[in-house]
DNA sequence: ATTATAATTCGATAACTATCAAATTATAAA
DNA sequence: TTTATAATTTGATAGTTATCGAATTATAAT
């Protein structure tokens, strides 16, 4: 993986509130492991202070950099961690 | 470490060009291991095609979010990595 | 059908950032 | 001591981004 590409994922992650939504999304999916996983936009609105419009972005963001995927659930959203991407930081990491 | 702190490191490796000279720094320190590490401003000049101001200025952001340390040798500047802020990012990846 | 809820889009704004040229400081070499 | 080189600082600018309120769309519930 590129430096530009790599930078864009760590880009995603460098603002407080999106690594928050992350590791929310991370956290949901830990504990709904056999069970369909529901992070949706409300959940994380209760978590953080800021508004739907800015989760939406940053949930934008988030897919952008192939960090997250998202699907629709009727009304509701449901958001995924994508291992992939996880990996290749780790690969970044341990090469420094 | 908390969201906010991470944050800032990510930030850090969130530009291409400043991505490249934290590598450039490991790759360095990686080759000159038994001798006296010499990554300076001007071997990264010569590797990236922006200023030496700008340089600088992602010097002084790479070792404000503790990824990396500076001293003077004379007229030169020495980088070294700081192995613990890389730990840091390594337990965030394996939490998630 | 109407209403309520979830999420997105749009438009605006304030704050931040990458970059450069020019000037300055610090150090080494001649 | 003069000159050359390395790096930093300063000031400016163009581009980016986090955030919000208002409006809109999509879906579910009544």
């Amino acid at each position: 993986m590129n430096s530009k590409e790599l930078a864009k994922i760590f880009k995603a992650l460098s603002n407080e509130n999106r690594l928050e939504i992350y590791k929310e999304i991370a956290k949901q999916e830990d504990i709904d492991y056999e069970q369909k996983c529901e992070c949706s936009i409300s959940d994380i609105l209760s978590c953080l202070k800021i508004g739907a419009p800015t989760i939406s972005h940053h949930l934008k963001e988030l897919t952008n950099a192939n960090l997250i995927t998202t699907e629709k659930n009727g009304k509701f959203l449901i958001a995924h961690i994508n291992k992939k991407t996880l990996e290749e930081i780790r690969i970044f990491i341990d090469l420094q």
